[in-house]
DNA sequence: TGTAAAATGGAACACAGTTCCAAATTGAAT
DNA sequence: ATTCAATTTGGAACTGTGTTCCATTTTACA
């Protein structure tokens, strides 16, 4: 039968926690084994994907996947809302990944609703293309 | 010494011609090699990943990663230029990936450029959410 | 304290992609 | 035609991310 209240998963606490120490990065979950292991805590892999699909669902965190080399981020849902929901723009060149926090991207989804009856999951979506730093650079090069 | 002429390597000849016989279509590595295995005329993986990679850096096919779940896809370069440059719409749900061949991406590369100094590379950049199908099967959802 | 539900994690697997290396193919010089 | 080195090929084994299966441990509560 079900139970009134939740089971005391102190595990899935230290992994939001840990997470939500991680003031306005992205974590993966290879950096999350890695983080307990070094702490002494070692927690299984399949414990941790469990516990971070749960807290995806849950809304405490969010996953998004960067590109299809690297695995999926995760970040501290109280962190997004803070900030805005926002997009990321991935670096071909250097491959830094930047928030992008502005205003004309609740234009681009009401286009894309409106015109596409396409529902833009912001968080989840990177854009790549140049920074500022290396489409300067390509102009130096011979 | 260097050679004078190429080799003659007719499996990388036989996969760009495979590529360009895809009008308009996304092919992955794994697909390859199912189709040249189906053939009759089995090519390894290592060389089908090789010959991908060579034929990307001479700018015959263009390659872009589509999510971190399914692999890498392949497209031949002369169907991108006589198409327009366009986006991907992929669906979080049913996963297809559909075609974006909008004027509005003009208007959304500008404002990158303008704004945030970036510049969108849209034929490698993919928005993720729900198509129209999907998004309307999550109101029929108990 | 007993028990069922829930949580845990090791082993094995799936998949994309890479590295290593030995064998086969090739072009051209002899 | 024969030889030989550069090149091409592909099998085996590996990496890394993520998943599935299942036996063991922990938990809440009666």
């Amino acid at each position: 039968m079900a139970r009134s209240t939740n089971y005391n998963t102190r595990q899935r606490d230290a992994i939001l926690e840990y997470i939500t120490s991680i003031k306005d990065a992205h974590v993966t979950a290879a950096q999350i084994v890695e983080y307990f292991a070094s702490e002494n805590k070692p927690i299984g892999r399949t414990t941790i994907y469990r516990h971070l699909d749960k807290l995806v669902d849950d809304g405490k965190l969010r996953r998004y996947v960067t590109d299809g080399i690297s695995g999926a981020c995760y970040q501290h849902a109280a962190d997004l809302e803070t900030c805005h929901v926002h997009m990321h723009l991935k670096c071909e060149d250097c491959g830094e990944l930047q928030h992008l926090d502005c205003e004309a991207l609740d234009d681009i989804r009401d286009h894309f609703l409106a015109k596409h009856s396409f529902t833009v999951n912001a968080m989840k979506t990177v854009l790549y293309g140049k920074c500022a730093n290396c489409s300067k650079d390509s102009h130096d090069a011979p």
